[in-house]
DNA sequence: CTGAAAGCGCTAACAG
DNA sequence: CTGTTAGCGCTTTCAG
């Protein structure tokens, strides 16, 4: 049916060794070879066929990506961000999801590597103590980690910690004393818990207890009623912070229905800088992250990684801390 | 390095063959050399390679999809839900954006083709005349356009005509006369050319003459100052409909910050029907589209299609209107 | 039930 | 500069 490398051979005329090096190494090729391959090709359509060619290389030139979910766009950012500098270095990207599930997280990873991805972008639910990530280290799979942070493992975000303290320290600075804090199941992301440490270190460092972590599940469509009593009765938090900017999103709105002003009832901190933040009303305030930067960051470090053999250092970017309606008037 | 098949038949004293066997098809395999051939895959931790599988096959469970941006989240959910869709049929998904340029559109097509993906999900700019669909056709390889929709090819999307006309609809029944028209490059987008022409029949129909489509660049990220200034100016629109939410956004936002109150100085109509529009203020009201079961759709027919051989219609799935306080107050 | 052998499409020695 | 050949890892006849 469609055409091989042996076709285009014949009907050019020479060996098949001829057309690879016409298709590969064109400067070790007559021009007489060389035009009448090229004809050849276009007489027949041929395209090479990649996988013969991996096979052969055992290189695939695909990058595995594995995010919890697209439905955040903190993730369809970053993953705009990687496919861009994955076009750049000439890789192409193999897209898994795993909605915070382990089971998917292993499932993705056990396909990734079975398809011989020559690397991984990944973000797992807790970098540190994480059985396939040594798995990967024993394989010397070249991987970055985006989102996660863990001293031990090559990972591309924001400081976590000090940005969540420094969030925090915001409401502070506004005279908030009962802040609470919403999160994702923090069994589920390290992050989460990093974030948590920063709450608790800036409610510390100003002389307060920090409150235990108000958890719901990552991709919940809604406030579960228990929280929102919590929210709203009477020994509610004058400033909520809220682990993402899509938690903090369905707290504002659940709030502005039960009647609460933003920010005079209560003060809203998210963190990601999603910019849809920005227009919402009040425009949410926000600890940002540089999502595409995060993921286009990742995809350079692991290219170079690839071409180099060389294992590259965690990078950290900066984070802002974005000042809004939700958090002053 | 790796082991592959003939390291694990070596060590459980078997013959390669056997191996594939134990693996593909157990039932045809002694009871004795099932468990040698696991005891040995899990003393060396094999993992079968799949490029090799792929290239003996002639197929590699991989599926192509090429969509505009994932910056703009109905293309994210989209995704998604092809994700969701691909996992349940056993596929992989390799993944590339266009940014609405047909030289990307070429360079992903070639691409998926040459990496023998055995179908692909696409988002092209015009699907009716495009010379790559025709060779997709010609190559018989399996494919599903999502959000165009053309007779022609086999399309996922709603009917934008009638969808469009019934959203404009809605703003005239609202007494709107004065009604503009918002919307990306209709070069680069028929879903765009038959959401103007929906507008216009709606505008026809009351007796109205449409007026010509204000055009700006999909992935801009404000508007132009020419555009505010014919939003704004004396012969200004009481009422905007934009091609989608996105846009319908990014109108609200300029139009808002030049201090038109929204709707009662200026109604705004959107198309796609995000989620996060409903979180604004004013809620965006909106033509909606049910994204990630386009996404879904598009992959369980193409499974379909797959498996059967055969060719499967188009499928125009359900829009909706989603009333909200940019239109009424 | 099992093994030997061919071959998927391609690249890279190795000879000439 | 060019052709012959081996072989990447796997599945699948075809014999036994």
């Amino acid at each position: 049916m469609v055409a091989t490398i042996k076709d285009v051979a014949q009907q050019a005329g020479v060996s098949i060794a001829t057309v690879s090096r016409a298709l590969n190494t064109p400067d070790r090729v007559s021009l007489a070879a060389q035009s009448a391959v090229q004809a050849a090709i276009a007489a027949l359509g041929f395209r090479p066929n990649l996988i013969g060619r991996q096979l052969r290389a055992d290189k695939t030139g695909l990058i595995g990506v594995m995010l919890p979910t697209l439905s955040n766009p903190v993730f369809a950012e970053c993953l705009q961000g990687i496919e861009q500098a994955a076009l750049a270095a000439n890789y192409r990207v193999l897209l898994m999801t795993t909605h915070y599930r382990a089971d998917r997280e292993q499932h993705a990873l056990e396909t990734l590597l079975n398809q011989r991805v020559d690397g991984m972008i990944l973000t797992v639910a807790h970098a540190a103590q994480h059985a396939w990530l040594d798995r990967l280290e024993d394989l010397s799979v070249p991987y970055m980690l985006v989102y996660n942070q863990c001293d031990a493992r090559p990972c591309v975000s924001v400081d976590n910690r000090a940005a969540a303290a420094q969030g925090v320290t915001e409401l502070l600075l506004r005279g908030h004393r009962h802040i609470a804090m919403i999160s994702g199941q923090l069994q589920a992301s390290d992050r989460a818990q990093q974030r948590y440490q920063g709450y608790c270190d800036a409610m510390r460092a100003a002389g307060l207890v920090p409150g235990e972590p108000l958890e719901i599940d990552f991709e919940s469509a809604d406030l579960p009623p228990e929280l929102v009593g919590r929210l709203t009765g009477p020994d509610r938090p004058t400033a909520v912070f809220c682990g993402n900017d899509r938690l903090a999103i369905l707290v504002m709105r659940r709030l502005l229905a039960r009647g609460l002003r933003i920010p005079q009832d209560v003060a809203i901190l998210g963190f990601d800088g999603l910019e849809i933040g920005e227009l919402l009303a009040p425009a949410l305030a926000t600890v940002s992250q540089p999502n595409a930067d995060i993921g286009a960051r990742a995809m350079e470090r692991l290219h170079g990684w690839l071409d180099s053999g060389q294992r590259l250092a965690s990078l950290v970017l900066p984070h802002g801390i974005r000042r809004g309606g939700s958090i002053h008037a």
